[in-house]
RNA sequence: GGGCGGUUAGCUCAGUUGGUAGAGCGUUGCACUGACGUUGCAAAGGCCACAGGUUCGAAUCCUGUACCGCCCACCA
């Protein structure tokens, strides 16, 4: 009997061991995997934010992924997942400005250069911690390709992009209403911002004696920028003024010049039937008054304080404002109606601030303007075939050449392409690429702009302050991190990559601009299958969260029941998209199931001592163990379909209860008599064959599932020529 | 306002193309110490949310209802 059996299994000893061993032998890199391997197969880590550990989330994303991964390398495929972090431009730079917040620093204390500095030290802090919490959890990635989305390679990656979508003339700046984040002071995209409901009070009013119409608002701040009120061409209400402009001498100390016009998206039913546009301070407004000609009065600034708006408001906070502009409208007589509604209000994701639409000079990625697509590999577009980005998004999808899992997601995906405006990529803030142009008189009449890698030769010239999107870097992941722009091996045997597995709540953030950047940039799809997992929960099925103070650490776990443990309990029948409700029990019971592994293998091991595997006659077998073999390789075949399907909530349930219940339970009992010489000679080593058959193939098939334990009892398998258990083959292909 | 998902044993969830339901945990009883008590054997427990429909037959397909959850949206 070896003697690492008489204790039970140590996962934190056998664990950080194994780890370490797969790592030297150098096989999570592809180059160095053994045989020839033709296929290949490969996926890129959905790099987690450097703001921080890892959580739950990560941790099922590492396990499903991992599982994957070594199942098609068991498969024989050239296998690769690649690593990295991402930079997360302002949740990175919030958390730090936080951190600097407690020693009284403001990040303008410091200055770009030396605040920059201060983020880039925290991010690489935070992007070793997150690496070794990765390597806990098993992950068999090829550390040798760690990217990361802010380093030098994918910042040439990303100015290639901006250069090129410039010169496409699908990025181009222009002043629009946008969604302006007074606390975090910069711009945030459509996506970022998250609808909250609130009460409020909607209010009804005129802004004169004299005015004809009334109308109803929710901010009556913003009423001091009105220019026109706008009425359905078909109200007959109001026919015999449209077209008049009206002067209003005093509006809560300022004058209002009123034109009213009709547009066919005012709903008369709704309110009294009239709209006062706002144009600089919504975004429906702005098209209304662009329409009609009508200028953009802006009267709240960045700091979401009244601007240009008269004496009496002039400063204000606008929920000052609006305390102010109600009690003059009753004292004047003006207000007509109070009530209460319910209201969306858009907040940001990540300030929780309250979104204050401004116009403002910003870049933009146009979604509907046509282009050449000088080549491509999507199935309905022809190479140089005139399109629009939301179109191309749409066909590779539409076209089966991204599948995507559950397939309800695609009417998701379909849903958000539909309502999809222009991508604002410009950020006010230090973190992240700064945006590779360079004005020469900037915001005069002799403005000139250089768009391109490299800073323009000469004087005076000055760089864009802002920064990009981070999606936007993260848009190019699958193909900047293998290379690109440069021609490499890499892109050309592991792109498109073969699977992409993500938590749904970033399908549009990320999953979609990967599609948008790689349709256009390389005319490729990014990934052929997208697998979306669901969101881990508490036990009380509420997120996780800090706030909440229900965060279950998953190194916690890992100490308390081993990662192979943890890894089941987030693996087995957990179907794709399901959110999880997780539960300490569940992975208690897996800690269980690993010590039955350990505890078969004791017991076959020392039933075995007498016997030589690999010289035994297959002949000798009788119907009784050959039916015993056939009817496992029989599930090993259903099963291997499965994982090809990404079905691993199926497979781990049925090697599960396999190993348990048939192995354990029947098979091996039922040979005990044998075992204990109680029979024949032969039968005994029938016996002992069929179980260290069986037994072999259990390791390997639970391999992916339980990678620690399967390899840690397979260095004492009878077996001569093995290799690490991470690079045997899959028993049936 | 539009769309999507869920509703299956006390709890957490599976259920491929329609053939009267499965797993883990929990519960109850029994067994047992020559792999494992982080054990074994066995049992109880479900008109598969509700109402219609299609079908020889539906948890599984169709329609509607209810409750829970999620996403999207420029109703001021």
């Amino acid at each position: 009997m070896i003697n690492k059996y008489l204790q039970p299994y140590d996962p934190k000893e056998a664990e950080e061991k194994i780890y370490d061993t797969w790592e030297k032998s150098g096989f999570f890199n592809p180059n160095n995997l053994p045989g020839e391997r033709k296929e290949t197969f490969s996926m890129v880590l959905p790099p987690p934010n450097v703001t921080g550990k890892l959580h739950l989330g990560h941790a099922d994303m590492l396990a499903i992924e991992d599982t994957v991964v070594r199942f098609q390398r068991m498969l024989g495929k050239k296998t690769l997942w690649l690593p990295g972090t991402d930079h997360a431009a302002i949740a990175t730079q919030t958390k730090v400005e936080k951190i600097l917040a407690k020693e009284k620093i403001r990040r303008h204390d410091l200055g770009r250069e030396k605040f920059l500095e201060k983020v880039n030290e925290f991010a690489m802090d935070s992007q070793k911690t997150i690496i070794s919490q990765t390597k806990r959890m098993g992950s068999s990635l090829d550390w040798s390709r760690l990217a990361f989305t802010l380093d030098d390679q994918r910042n040439l990656a990303v100015k290639t992009a901006f250069k090129k979508m410039y010169e496409d003339g699908l990025i181009y700046r222009g002043k629009k209403v946008i969604n302006w984040d007074p606390k975090g002071q910069t711009v945030i995209s459509d996506d970022e911002v998250v609808y909250e409901d609130r009460k409020a009070v909607f209010y009804t009013f005129k802004y004169s004696k004299d005015f004809p119409i009334a109308i109803s608002t929710t901010r009556p701040e913003t009423k001091v920028g009105d220019v026109a009120v706008a009425v359905n061409p078909s109200d007959e209400r109001y026919k015999e003024f449209v077209g008049k402009t009206f002067e209003i001498e005093n509006f809560c100390g300022t004058s209002l010049s009123i034109k009213i016009i009709t547009d066919r998206e005012v709903d008369p039913e709704f309110g009294t039937g009239a709209l006062g546009v706002t144009p600089a301070h919504s975004k429906i407004d702005e098209k209304m008054a662009q329409d009609n000609n009508l200028p953009l009065k802006k009267v709240i600034n960045e700091y979401a304080k009244m601007e240009n708006a008269g004496d009496i408001l002039e400063g204000k906070k606008i929920s000052e404002a609006r305390e102010i502009i109600v009690d003059w409208l009753k004292k004047e007589g003006l207000m007509i109606k109070e009530e209460y509604v319910n209201q969306s209000v858009s907040t940001a994701e990540r300030s929780g601030a309250i979104i204050e639409p401004l116009p403002k000079l910003q870049w933009f990625i146009d979604v509907n303007k046509k282009f050449k697509l000088p080549s491509s590999k999507i199935d309905g577009i022809k190479s140089g075939d005139e399109i629009d980005l939301k179109h191309l998004m749409k066909y590779a999808v539409e076209s089966g050449e991204v599948n995507i899992l559950p397939d309800r997601f695609n009417k998701i995906y379909y849903h958000w392409i539909e309502n999809l405006h222009d991508w604002c990529i410009s950020r006010q803030i230090w973190y992240g690429h700064q945006i590779p142009v360079w004005y020469k008189n900037k915001d005069t009449e002799k403005e000139e702009i250089f768009v391109g890698i490299e800073e323009p030769k000469g004087d005076d010239w000055e760089q864009d302050p802002d920064t990009l999107d981070t999606w936007f870097s993260a848009g190019l992941w699958t193909f900047s991190t293998l290379g690109w722009p440069n021609e490499t091996n890499d892109l050309k045997l592991y792109h498109p990559t073969d699977l992409l597995e993500t938590a749904h709540d970033i399908l549009f953030f990320w999953v979609a601009r990967m599609i948008l950047m790689t349709t256009y940039l390389i005319g490729e799809i990014p990934f052929k299958t997208v697998y979306i997992h669901g969101l881990v929960r508490d036990e009380q099925n509420r997120k996780f969260s800090k706030s909440l103070g229900n965060a279950t650490d998953p190194l916690e776990m890992i100490e308390k029941y081993g990662t192979d443990a943890l890894r089941m309990a987030l693996l087995v029948a957990v179907a794709p998209g399901q959110d999880i409700k997780f539960n300490e029990d569940k992975v208690k019971a897996y800690k269980k199931f690993a010590n039955k592994i350990w505890n078969i293998a004791r017991f076959i091991y020392s039933s075995v001592e007498d016997f030589d595997y690999d010289n035994f006659d297959i002949n000798k077998l009788t119907d009784f163990e050959k039916n015993i073999l056939k009817s496992f390789d029989d599930l090993i075949i259903e099963i291997t379909g499965e994982m090809k399907e990404y079905k691993l909530y199926l497979t781990s349930e049925k090697l599960y209860h396999f190993v348990w219940h048939e192995l354990a339970d029947k098979i091996l009992e039922e040979s005990k008599e044998a075992l204990f010489d109680k029979t024949t000679p032969e039968d005994k080593a029938n016996k002992q064959f069929m179980l260290l058959n069986l037994f072999e193939k259990v390791l390997k098939t639970l391999h992916p599932f339980m990678p620690f334990i399967t390899e840690e009892v397979w260095a004492d398998f009878p077996k001569k020529n093995k290799k690490l258990l991470l690079v045997e083959e899959w028993p049936i292909k």
